[in-house]
DNA sequence: CGTGTGGTTGAACAATGTCAAGCTCTGTGG
DNA sequence: CCACAGAGCTTGACATTGTTCAACCACACG
């Protein structure tokens, strides 16, 4: 962990020019910066929530990439989904006391701190945030949906062709590439995250890149053909164009 | 569709009974006689929501068994998840606009009928109340969680042998059995909610009922040794004693 | 008595997993 | 500077799991 640094005002929140978040009344900014309690830098890899453990904090990710999963007990993981800027980390654990599964750190972050114990003031005071709150965990599900029938129902190729798209798009609209447009994951993340084994999925990934869609390179992915990535995926599935910002 | 009947007012509402279910005060019990609009009986196959339309109203279901699924364009179906008495149907339509999924009635169902666009009323004035929607949309995650671990990992035999027995808690829970301890599901709804084909399904069925775990009867299934069925299953993962009701 | 839905089974085949090996970096200690 | 160890990637051969195709049965309903 990096050390600490002065944080970030609401006010002065970069997340504010992009596009793809609401904007919030003065007020609210101002509510917000006293609800946020402090930030907390972290490099790639640390463990941010353990698995079965309660969090006291809520997070919102400032900057950098993160994945839930969950662990089998024979020592299997299943990444649930990844988490970019603009996400909140540790609502579910929040609301419902201990939850079965981790959040870690896939790049450097920096997070906002939030105290769950005060996330009933934010329903009290500003129930347009509340009702953000919710709009968040609902998009969340849609995400989880999606994985689900990824899982269920679509071939190696579809599956993981859908996977990288979305990460790129993910990257791409919240401003989150490390350097050159490269996504930062390593075959292993994929293969959690698609339930196949390595091996399979490094199949898989030299098949994409063979035929031109992708580049792997050290530890990520550069798209290299975006629509032909998305016609291989099949389905549309667009990102809702606007969302909002807690 | 059945005919109309007079409406079950909330005050009455029957999940009050139910130890899984939080009680409310008395104004927010008059609050949500106040925002419900509605009751609507459907029969078992019915459509609920239709994938891709955007809902006018958010549910509540007051008694039977749903599911949500989604459709590939190339017609493979996937159950995302199984509701009953008690859960929040179209919340995430109502929040985000149409959505890619759609809802059908098991078996026969009531559900209470809310109006979207009154949802943030609730927000304004019953702050508990938005809590606890928030609440179920969090254990709505955790469910998707639990079923993408299990689409990911598990084996055949264990992903069934756990769906079954989750079924079966549900099914206890909210007092939702069909006719003597039986779940209203065909093995299709397995197949389709598994991720496998109904072949695989159907065999893996059979060795459940082979080793005595369960019987099959025509249209649903019963379980004859729940103990060694969630052996089979592995996880424990335990559901919350209580949760909110809206 | 058809006809349709739901369930059951066998056999051939395709998708995916496992095992085993080797390769290329990068970082570290001698 | 070199040797070595570990992480991440790659590939082949083979085992297992799950799918597809093609029947057939039982029952409910017109």
């Amino acid at each position: 962990m990096s050390k600490n640094r002065s944080t970030t005002l609401c006010r002065n929140c970069p997340h504010q020019a992009l596009d793809v978040f609401c904007t919030h009344t003065a007020d609210e900014t101002s509510f917000l910066e006293s609800f946020k309690i402090g930030e907390i830098n972290l490099d790639a890899g640390s463990t941010v929530i353990e698995q079965g453990a309660a969090s006291a904090h809520i997070f919102t990710v400032l900057s950098g990439w993160l994945f839930r999963y969950k662990t089998l007990e024979d020592g299997q993981r299943q990444i649930l989904n990844f988490a970019v800027p603009g996400d909140l980390v540790g609502l579910q654990a929040s609301l419902m006391g201990k939850v079965d599964h981790g959040v870690e750190a896939l790049s450097d972050v920096v997070l906002c701190v939030f105290e769950k114990n005060r996330l009933i003031e934010l329903y009290q005071s500003h129930f347009h945030l509340a009702f953000d709150v919710t709009w968040l965990a609902c998009s969340q599900e849609r995400v989880l949906d999606d994985g689900m029938l990824s899982l269920g129902r679509r071939s190696a190729k579809q599956r993981v062709a859908l996977l990288l798209w979305n990460l790129h798009q993910n990257a791409q609209r919240t401003h989150s590439f490390e350097s050159r447009d490269i996504v930062p994951v390593t075959q292993s993340h994929i293969a959690d995250a698609m339930g196949f084994s390595l091996v399979h999925t490094n199949r898989t990934l030299r098949g994409l890149a063979r035929s031109g869609l992708i580049d792997w390179v050290d530890r990520g992915f550069r798209v290299r053909d975006a629509d032909s990535l998305h016609t291989v995926a099949g389905s549309p599935a667009p990102n809702p164009k606007q969302r909002p910002l807690v």
